[in-house]
DNA sequence: ACACAAAATCACAAAAATTATGTTGCTTAC
DNA sequence: GTAAGCAACATAATTTTTGTGATTTTGTGT
């Protein structure tokens, strides 16, 4: 196991446990308790978790869940897998507006192969991944900064959407209930509003864990979208209750061989 | 000397003489033709060059020069003593606005010292760098991703500017000449502009390459700013003529011991 | 169109540099 | 006083850089 998984294992422990103890973690992971250290310094630097005498906690794990940094790691295959189909939906000169979410994040690979291209965002992953890449015109939103969320936001990221329009946006939220679409933050919900109406074509990407479950907010109602885009990992009982609306959806198949 | 240094002074070789040849390159840095290969290929693939069978050659000297990239490794040394002068200025709870100068990335470590702080930016450097940093809020200002200046221009920038407002400006430009300060392109002198309305106090920072020369375009009168920053490697009289028209000096003494 | 030589590329091995880990001895906090 | 924390150094693992020789491509002259 390398250094980044045992880290991110760490984390997952301190999600689910609240509170675990250095000589836990170097047990479990055999190695010295001084790596366990540096570990624990490292990510408390980050910002991840706060040290304590002989072990570390979690500030809040159900706010924690919401930060970028932890949801880029968790589920990657199936955000793979989204963001593929929804790379499917960009074709060659489009502008594509794509939001603060992780699954954003995971499309960029895919974006490559459709050059030319004008993205417009306000996630920092997808600026600083797609800067000085040939063929890609990179429009950033400004804003405030905030790190939870790895992107811009505030008045000055909802004055510029208002100047723009985009063939298409892709944008994710924290969990779909019935015809609704809700979101815990509220300066994120404003800029997620703000792409929903810039958009020609809108689209709402979003994994299994994304249904059924609530948060504080409501975001929109589900036919603001033209379509979900998901994978087949989400309950056919989840996928039903939206078509049953009339929304068009894109059921990316993951290959479990 | 590492690979780094080596791919530095190849560029500086080829903005000495134009074109240089594979053989030339392998035997003055004492590496194989292999290795040169592959420095050319990262450095073409950076745009930073041109291959052609046999060696290399750079675009156009005169466009390079402006180009980000290239300004940040020069008179690195210069550049760091004006930006810790600059640094100067700043207190801590100040709103700071930086642009696309390569002056103002050196000016990120001291920064760090002055904290808390708000920086507005459309330099992706500095976004980069301060984002993440507790104790500094970072504004981005939107726009259009330029490679050339690693930074965000354009309508967007100009209205993001338009809402804003710093206690400090800092901001650097090609050339000052008489009274009057130019530099070669118009949408970042649309920006400069910008920052300069924006700012309750503003100062520009020059190292010594910028006296005499000039550019394409005016930006704005030396009176338009509170004061230059500048170091002892400038010619006296160039800095009397500033002096002359009444402007604030602030001179940063480099210690050649 | 053809052959030929120089240049470019590829694939792999070796070397160098960087990064991660463990150990020891000392300091600090409970 | 004892366990945890920390700093500094040594060692190990990993990654990056470089070189070599075989193979392919390119430009040139016939």
């Amino acid at each position: 196991m390398k250094r980044d998984d045992r880290r991110q294992k760490m984390i997952d422990m301190l999600v689910e446990e609240g509170s675990v103890s250095l000589d836990e973690f170097a047990r479990r992971f055999d190695v010295s308790k001084m790596t366990i250290h540096r570990d624990l310094d490292d990510l408390e630097a980050e910002g991840l978790l706060r040290k304590q005498r002989g072990g570390a906690t979690i500030e809040s794990s159900a706010q924690f869940e919401s930060d970028y940094r932890y949801r880029t790691r968790k589920a990657a295959a199936e955000k793979r897998l989204i963001a593929e189909k929804a790379a499917g939906l960009i074709e060659p000169g489009m502008s594509v507006m794509l939001d603060d979410s992780s699954t954003s994040g995971a499309i960029i690979p895919f974006l490559l192969e459709k050059r030319p291209l004008t993205v417009i965002t306000n996630n920092l992953s997808v600026i600083d991944a797609l800067s000085g890449q040939a063929g890609i015109t990179v429009i950033s939103l400004g804003g405030t900064y905030s790190r939870k969320f790895n992107g811009f936001f505030g008045l000055l990221t909802e004055q510029a959407l208002s100047a723009l329009r985009a063939d298409l946006v892709l944008v994710s939220s924290s969990s779909i209930s019935g015809s609704t679409v809700f979101h815990q933050d509220q300066e994120v919900i404003e800029v997620k509003r703000g792409m929903i109406e810039a958009g020609a074509r809108r689209y709402l990407m979003a994994d299994h864990e994304k249904f059924g479950r609530t948060a504080l907010h409501r975001v929109a109602e589900l036919d603001r979208f033209d379509g979900v885009i998901t994978s087949d990992a989400v309950a056919i009982e989840d996928l039903d209750r939206v078509r049953a609306l009339g929304i068009q959806l894109h059921i990316a198949e993951g290959d479990k061989t």
